[in-house]
DNA sequence: CTGAAAGCGCTTACAG
DNA sequence: CTGAAAGCGCTTACAG
């Protein structure tokens, strides 16, 4: 392979003024520059970014933890992220951890030896047990898509998500639903709360009883919950399902229970992903920012790298928005 | 940061002990050894794999090309690849090229400098024009998922997808249809080329009339394209689209057009992808295997990069298979 | 504006 | 079995 040493020779410098050329950071002599380029153009030469990291302690490679890959959600995070560290001349190094909190330590133990200059951990599935292996990490570790109590040791950029389970509990309020039912995955106890104060707000509370869990997201545990929830006492009159898989599966159990959507029954979704906009009638759901949320994590984080100082430690919780579409009404007379 | 230096005083050897202790390729004696990791335990100590990098000429990263990491195809590739690498101790740089042909061959150069030990290329979208800058990589390189003709310079593990058109066009063919048409991405020529083989080979032709495309993979675009070719002429009694989303927008025009799939029409899809089981109804379709091509392709590069020579230049050609489900019947007499 | 030196933290022969 | 030396290919002060 061609090294520094072989393009000074050619162009009659020493390497340091080859290393001066390339960084751009003192000025050489417009003469010696030119040879010196020439000679990089005819050698073909390229520089090696291993020896360069040793000798400046920076990778220019950004970790990513994220649980999976699969699905909208994380994927659009994957690609943001990658935006972002594109326009600020970093890699992506990626693990996902696949529900497996074994492999994610693994991993962990792995990056922790100087390979990447900053961590990006989204989701708090798999990771949160083996945070302390970070505890002295020396490099920057942010944060997001944090639903849970977020341990207060790393800057947390996330989703308002008490707020985002208020906005469609208060969109079913003001379309006049009082009995009703929620589609939850179990680790979404914060979308369950910000519903629910949407009713206690109105002096109503949505009981234990009228929660069903899912302990899959998918579109077959979204089917299979709600089919549980229309048979059971009463009908509610309306569905809030806090994944949107979940609520197309409950699309499909309400038409299978033959009732219309939505003049017998509402249905709310979480996080408007694309698939969405497949449904019949389209799903009224909360978008959730997941590209800003993960373009301001990536920030905080090469800020942080730059500035090679630990981020401020801060919690930043981003907005959820209500998409009002076709999937929900108000309570009808018919009811029942 | 600690390093070997540092244990090695802390144990009374020298770093080349320490070195030893870890690599385990040297016998060291026992009391040594303890010593040794004695004090690696006590100081925390993690070598720098930067440092190893620079010594050994190996990063033990291979770098994964995608067009997207959007969709269950190349999200599935990408967690397979992770897997394959993890086995082997590997690490991931992820580029997802978004039809950006000058954003790939960016994200290529940055790679050329070593800092991967091979480079997967994952679809032919983005980078076939920049395959040229590899030629004198000093690394392997192997390409997957490649449907277009593939450059003879690289190892090429891809699927059979003249097969899978074929399968397709067999399928429809033994349930007796002969009038259909094809709802193709323009870059799927190879499965539309299968497909007209099947009809060819009992001496029917499929016109270029009844092949429509569709610019963009998505859910509208087969909706679009699908209302065109129902509209056309005496009306296909089958449909394949070389794309499972085309084949569900598909099944949504049919509807609309009030014909019934399969009675009035048939539709055969391509990928089998998660998405497609969420259909009414349940889609027939060719599935890839996308998971064993991914696979094969890493073990072919991690081969190459052990032996460390290029890889035998070989084209292999995974198998395709049908996926017989509800959307596809026998031609029907009262047809139109 | 250019060159000589030291160093980043490891590994790899090679002696002892 | 352990130690002294050289080297991986860069960058970073520091002289001239």
């Amino acid at each position: 392979m061609v090294t520094m040493q072989d393009v000074a020779k050619r162009a009659g410098v020493t390497k340091q003024t080859v290393s001066n050329v390339i960084s751009g950071r003192v000025v050489v002599r417009p003469a010696t520059a030119a040879r010196v380029r020439a000679a990089i153009e005819e050698l073909g030469y390229t520089p090696n970014l291993v020896a360069r990291s040793l000798a400046t302690g920076s990778t220019r490679t950004v970790g990513l933890f994220v649980p999976t890959v699969a699905g909208s959600f994380y994927s659009e995070i994957v690609e943001e992220v990658e935006d972002v560290l594109e326009e600020h001349g970093y890699h992506l190094l990626l693990c996902t951890t696949r529900l497996d909190g074994e492999r994610a330590r693994r991993h962990l133990a792995g990056l922790t030896s100087r390979s990447v200059d900053a961590l990006l951990i989204a989701g708090d599935r798999d990771l949160i047990d083996h945070l302390p292996l970070l505890a002295d990490a020396r490099f920057p570790v942010v944060l997001c898509a944090w639903e849970t109590e977020a341990p207060d040791t790393f800057p947390v950029v996330t989703i308002d998500y008490e707020r985002a389970g208020y906005l469609a509990g208060r969109h079913l309020r003001e379309l006049g639903h009082e009995r009703v039912a929620v589609l939850a995955s179990p680790d979404h106890t914060v979308r369950v709360a910000g519903f629910r104060r949407a009713f206690a707000a109105d002096g109503l509370t949505v009981p234990d009883s009228a929660v069903h869990m899912a302990p899959e997201p998918t579109f077959g545990g979204g089917f299979a919950s709600a089919g549980a929830a229309l048979a059971a006492g009463p009908r509610p009159t309306a569905l809030f399902a806090t994944h949107d898989i979940l609520a197309l599966g409950a699309l499909e159990a309400a038409r299978v229970a033959g009732c219309s959507v939505p003049r017998d029954l509402s249905v709310v979704g979480h996080d408007d992903n694309p698939e969405v906009r497949l449904s019949h009638p389209a799903l009224t759901t909360v978008a959730i920012p997941k590209r800003a949320m993960a373009r301001q994590a990536v920030e905080l984080l090469l800020r942080a790298v730059t500035k090679s100082g630990t981020p401020a430690n801060s919690l930043q919780l981003l907005r959820p928005e209500l998409v009002v579409r076709d999937s929900t009404g108000p309570v009808g007379e018919i009811g029942v």
